[in-house]
DNA sequence: CTGTTAGCGCGTTCAA
DNA sequence: TTGAACGCGCTAACAG
């Protein structure tokens, strides 16, 4: 608004010319210790902060990121995000949010916004369905999250570990028909992979198959489980944990205690709500961490894409 | 990043001045319909888009305005922001998110670097203990959301009205034994005004008044549910779904099945786990709303900032 | 090592 | 009604 100070204000009050400034701004070489020191005296002392628009226009970067959600109250997607948030200022980036409603076209709407605003980078979580051709455009300057592809950057979860934790846990603990609840395989990470892996664990350890595949909201978890339910069933493992909080309501009004519930995903929610549910930690706040980071090293050309995974830990 | 047309190339396009251009972009008179058709048409079909940090630079405004909630999983704060989001993105405005942790010196800190930054303007979710000084700053490009303070803009919930509604439907039904699980008064809406607003209605139609104003989390819900239930109690009312969603848990585990619950809030989730629970919508989404466009008016200079009181509506 | 100069893309005079 | 010139705050190229 007002007249904030400019690097010129800074250049006369110090006495130096505007480029020593701007060098000292952004640690250049070439100013002698004791024209830096000087200057940075001044700064400090008038609180300088220098025009972020000027910046940009010169830098074509105006430090803004987008961090697409599939859902603000996703409890898994906030995980991350609480972590990867604390990066992205730490570094000078705003990040901005914007919710896809799991919608591609909304996504690819999002998308062409933020690349006629020239924005530096996007998270995208966990997403499929958008057309290369617009993707490609952001090969660069994106990491995808939950959900991997070809020469893009991602983290992504340890699916086939984490459910084969669990289901060694379970295994362990003498539980023999373990039937699953998760998500349609067109999602390949959070549905395929992780119903491949109870499959592969189940046919090695010789146990029957029992699941449904229903998708990944509590209502959908409450209204297919009973499917699921054999007689001799005494544990049932959910793909994540907005599944098993539906299973788990039903269990309790069907007065069920005879089984063991197990998910991946430990979000505060469902530890307070049901401890006694067997968890993993797919490490949603390192994947934050991990994309933040990734994302800014390949804004600054310090890293290529890569593919991230983050191991589960049992919780 | 690579060479983005700029009002130069549109107006050397277009046969005609940069400023012509410039007058076409921002509306302004005094240009013929011709002309502006003309140039409107280059712009369209070459998808140009005026650089945005160029733009503040001149105008001392690069659109983007600052969210900051207590907490990025928080069920309520949650479906405001889901509505403001978008309103924010209508008017070209990039909506950072921030999240505060309940820390006023945090909150503090993130105003600082938001100043420094120039940001346009800011919606603070619910908070207290912020130094007068430094909110001054931001008294014309602030908004207050579920808290309001003398001079500053804000949204509130009609936390009186909830409660009373919520109360009378209880009455109605014959409860006559309505205990409390509430906030502590420091927090002056959801604690204070709500509780208030329960002692009147017991006092008014003489009710005992048995209450617990343990703090607004689920496991203070779930530890203190057990002191405000006496034998005669058949009904209590939580300050926010998510006490009652601890109390809940407690009730189950008793197996008390006797006593109505209601609470102000309904969040999908609790809908969900809870349909039995009797709740009144404090208005979140018409909150978020109202907030994004009050803010926006303000910092465009069409509106003083107002203090705005969303309706209740039982649901 | 440091100051001077020239733009970046846009809005805003001021003449024409 | 229009265009040319200037400057916003900053960085980069070039002098000194």
């Amino acid at each position: 608004m007002q007249n904030r100070l400019t690097i010129k204000d800074i250049a006369r009050l110090s006495g130096v010319g505007k480029s020593t400034v701007s060098r000292v701004l952004n640690n250049e070489s070439g100013v002698s210790e004791r024209t830096r020191e000087r200057v940075e005296a001044v700064m400090q002392q008038h609180g300088f902060s220098p025009s972020r628009s000027a910046r940009a226009m010169r830098g074509q970067s105006d430090k803004v990121v987008a961090i697409i959600v599939t859902r603000l109250d996703s409890l898994s997607e906030n995980l991350a995000v609480q972590t990867m948030l604390p990066v992205f200022y730490e570094q000078g980036y705003d990040p901005i949010m914007i919710e896809s409603q799991f919608s591609p076209a909304m996504v690819e709407e999002h998308l062409g916004m933020l690349q006629r605003r020239n924005i530096d980078g996007v998270v995208l979580f966990g997403f499929t369905g958008i057309r290369a051709e617009i993707l490609a455009r952001w090969q660069p300057s994106l990491v995808l999250l939950a959900r991997e592809a070809k020469g893009f950057a991602s983290v992504c979860y340890d699916d086939e570990g984490a459910i084969q934790t669990l289901m060694q846990r379970l295994y362990d603990r003498g539980h023999r028909h373990i039937s699953y609840l998760g998500v349609p395989h067109h999602d390949v990470t959070t549905g395929q992979r992780r119903h491949q892996a109870w499959l592969t664990f189940c046919k090695q350890h010789e146990l029957a198959t029992v699941s449904a595949l229903p998708g990944l909201t509590m209502k959908q978890g409450y209204e297919h489980v009973a499917q699921v339910l054999m007689p001799e069933t005494t544990a049932l493992v959910c793909a994540t944990d907005t599944l098993a909080l539906g299973a788990s309501k039903y269990l309790q009004e069907q007065r069920i205690e005879s089984v063991q519930l197990a998910s991946v995903g430990n979000t505060p929610l469902i530890k307070f709500l049901h401890p006694e549910i067997v968890t993993v930690d797919p490490g949603y706040a390192e994947a934050g961490r991990r994309a933040a980071s990734q994302l800014i090293e390949q804004i600054n050309g310090r890293s290529e894409p890569q593919q991230i995974v983050i191991p589960a830990t049992l919780s």
